[in-house]
DNA sequence: AGTCGTCAAGAGCGGTGCTCTCGTTTTCTG
DNA sequence: CAGAAAACGAGAGCACCGCTCTTGACGACT
């Protein structure tokens, strides 16, 4: 029985992957608004009104490249994290924005679609959730190893939190990140977003013909964040 | 004869206005994607064609509506800066922060216009070089006026910066943050794509529910580096 | 063997950016 | 002032888009 369907699903599965493909590159060469659904049955050989019959629009479409794109980005960091030695939290910390910062600039367009403006009205569907904090995640554990191996001591600063929001972070964030202190979670979210902001920078081109070696800046500029993070080898 | 030729001329201009004033509204309900010609012709009670007379292309109007958007955001940080207390630069600096979210959150798909994925395949004309940096020149004379006034003292920070690399950046921003030193410059750096990368997120919705209460959290990490920076009251 | 669901194809709708042509009107010039 | 020149709005049209609906053929299940 399964034998006899998968005749017709096995088909359709594969249709369905190269639509995915094949969009994928349109995606990678025009971007986001170059991606046409007539282009890509026009690539298949097929007639437009036949791709409806895997996906029932365009953001449909568009929703599974997104899917797609946030496990890749975090599939690399994770591969990312777990290649630096395991209680080297400024290491690890150092290769996870690495790893974003060098699919982004692999894969601008999809990093766009990921971290730009929403495209259409916007979508984002729930099944997006999961993978989209998969870096989050190696964040988050990056952040309970140090904490527990004693590695996560708040630097000097003149600039303490404050208790209310230290406790809010620490029960919102209590899944991703268990064990970690509120002040320390406060901290990590600045170098989070310093992280996204510098690649969206870069990416986006804002950074167009500034420094002339972006990759040591941004590299400094990681490590300080560790630093401020409260890092440190364990 | 700037009279008679303004019969002409002066209707022009205001046609334009009126043009940029309909494209900018319909930008802001629609968003960038959702921007049509044929749109505000409609809404003009104009033949589309007749636009092109105006507007050479579509990318053409959204290039104006770019530059309008840098002076609008930059005007708003200005004003910000200059209603705070001249010589509190950790003041200052959270007054510009919150300037840029404020705008952002107001004008959200201006701010993805400015921000988020370049449109097309993207055009960013040598018009927008000016505008496009109002935000951080006002970043800029803060930090100036406080070197100048012993108001810029590093925090004490196990992380020390690469000497060439702060150099680098020295002589790379030395027109726009004249005088600042370089490690000074490296953390205003990390500090501005934090910036930067807080609001987009939050445009973006990529913290849709995150934290009950983002404005505060926002305010303590735009104090908290105010402080990682170095700036003190003067 | 016959029925029913799945599929590709085609035509078509309303929308887009953009081009070209054609009268008209305004401006500049001889 | 009259005529040339430039600017203008309108309209038709091209190629493209997402999406819908119908039609006919093929495959699978009873």
């Amino acid at each position: 029985m399964t034998a006899s369907r998968t005749a017709r699903e096995r088909v359709r599965a594969e249709l369905t992957r190269e639509i995915v493909e094949i969009a994928r590159r349109q995606l990678a060469t025009e971007g986001a608004g170059g991606l046409s659904l007539r282009a890509v049955a026009r690539e298949m050989g097929m007639v437009s009104s036949a791709i409806y019959r895997y996906f029932p629009s365009r953001d449909d479409l568009l929703t599974t490249l997104i899917i797609d794109g946030y496990n890749a980005l975090g599939e690399a960091v994770e591969r990312a994290d777990a290649a630096a030695p395991e209680d080297d939290f400024p290491g690890r910390w150092a290769a996870l924005c690495h790893a974003v910062r060098d699919w982004a600039l692999a894969h601008p367009h999809e990093y766009a679609l990921l971290y730009g403006s929403p495209v259409p009205g916007y979508q984002a569907p729930q099944d997006t959730i999961g993978p989209r904090v998969r870096d989050l995640t190696v964040f988050g554990a990056i952040l309970s190893a140090a904490q527990r191996a004693g590695a996560l001591t708040p630097p000097a600063t003149p600039f303490e939190a404050d208790p209310a929001l230290a406790g809010e972070a620490e029960a919102s964030l209590a899944d991703l990140m268990p064990g970690v202190p509120g002040d320390a979670l406060l901290r990590a979210l600045s170098a989070w977003t310093s992280l996204y902001g510098w690649v969206s920078f870069e990416v986006f081109g804002q950074f167009k013909g500034a420094f002339v070696d972006l990759r040591p800046a941004f590299d400094h500029s990681v490590r300080a964040l560790g630093a401020m993070i409260g890092l440190t080898r364990g």
